[in-house]
DNA sequence: CGGCTAGTTGACTTCATTCAACGCTGGTGG
DNA sequence: CCACCAGCGTTGAATGAAGTCAACTAGCCG
């Protein structure tokens, strides 16, 4: 883990995160003050399981992987969080412990800022409060999506439907990256990465090309309608 | 769906409920007010996937079952709620829309108040907005809870899980009713009933019986240790 | 160059689902 | 009072999707 002094721009940067939309300038100027800027490499541990939530953190660049272990040492993807998202804001506000750990799945930037003073401005500032609210509810729509999605949806379907999330246009021929290795997509997707593998090669009858990071996809609507053709054979 | 007049021991339930718990005297008469008590019975709606949130609801009695339906019309269940629990709280304060739809598992008694008091109140006064927030929170590690049983456990793993969750004593014999039907209770973990009905003759060997809605589990000690074993085999 | 980590591929296994038949129970109407 | 039906649950046999195990390749860093 690296501090980094804070520049200017990165606090334009802070400012239009959803998390401070609705803020007043007075309330965002009270948790500037206290904001720490820091810099972590893949596999490095940001916050760890059981600790006490010390502080509200927000992902600036990179994709933060939260994980559970189990008694036994299993460790299970539970959700991957990126840019401008928020990470343990209710835990924080409210002073409970981490039920979670989070990990660096790259090169990762994040804005961290003191549980307590977050808390004392939520107290005071009734936007600030409805704000975390929102990012919390946000939250749970995410994961009643991958509840959904594991419950209803065979590997091929989930797999479409995280390439679907990756295209910026809903037509024609996207070249994207894989925003992390395919361990951890497959990890977060609830499959093994073997069967991750197999996806791929299968899916390529429908226009999906993945080389290495690199992945080409023909045309989005077409992955669409393959999910949905997945529905009807069942 | 029946409307209830409200009874003054009623009242006393609300004010001791999670969610009013840190909540000031002037705050919880204020939402009183304008609070109205609905009953269900089995297999009516309560909310509607996609229908602007209108009320914050809080279930009194029985349990209701929150699910989303596909665009090819297949149903999923999401989660399921109890005695004291608040459903789409955080979206009613939003003034979001619902995206899932609630329904009664059997006889059902809740409480609900119109969201604009509450997102009102909630503004006035911050120990409201952080019971909410609260709240929401308590569903994110639900939720959780629920994607990492998914992924990591096996079937019965989840079976039991459940069962040791109706326990209400740690070790010696145990006799409860099962809270809905096996139909309900097989989808909620992600299972069919004809699984549910396989798994829960095998756990017999591990000292469960089911007869029909009643449950007796001769050791939860003895639950708990085969959860570990049947991770060991793996 | 060797040693790592990430990823692929094949053969085999297994857990859960599907499909289908059947059993029990409680309510309704003749 | 009984007959019949609907809803809920169980059981068996066959199928299939994903996991496991293992061997192997490609790229990368020191």
């Amino acid at each position: 883990m690296d501090r980094v002094t804070p520049q200017a721009k990165d606090m334009t940067v802070l400012r239009s995160l959803p998390l401070f939309k609705a803020v007043s300038d007075a309330t965002f100027a009270r948790l500037a003050e206290s904001v720490r800027f820091d810099r972590y490499v893949k596999g490095e541990t940001i916050v760890r399981q059981g600790e006490k939530a010390q502080w509200v953190i927000v992902v600036l660049e990179g994709y933060v992987k939260l994980s559970r272990t189990a008694a036994n040492g299993e460790e299970t993807l539970i959700h991957i969080f990126g840019r401008g998202e928020t990470i343990a804001e209710s835990v924080a506000v409210l002073g409970d412990n981490h039920t979670t750990t989070a990990e660096a799945t790259g090169p990762t930037r994040i804005v961290r800022m003191p549980a307590h003073v977050v808390a004392q401005a939520a107290r005071d500032a009734p936007e600030l409060a409805l704000a975390i609210l929102s990012e919390s509810s946000a939250k749970i729509w995410a994961l009643m999506d991958e509840i959904e999605a594991l419950k209803a949806q065979t590997a091929d379907q989930r797999v479409l439907r995280f390439l679907l999330s990756l295209c910026a246009q809903e037509s024609g021929p996207v070249e994207t990256r894989l925003p992390y290795t395919k361990g951890v997509i497959a990890a977060s997707l609830g499959l093994k990465q073997e069967t991750l593998s197999r996806s791929f090669a299968r899916l390529k009858s429908v226009g999906v090309e993945i080389d290495g990071r690199k992945a080409t996809i023909l045309d989005p609507r077409k992955l669409a309608q393959e999910i949905e053709r997945l529905n009807r054979i069942v």
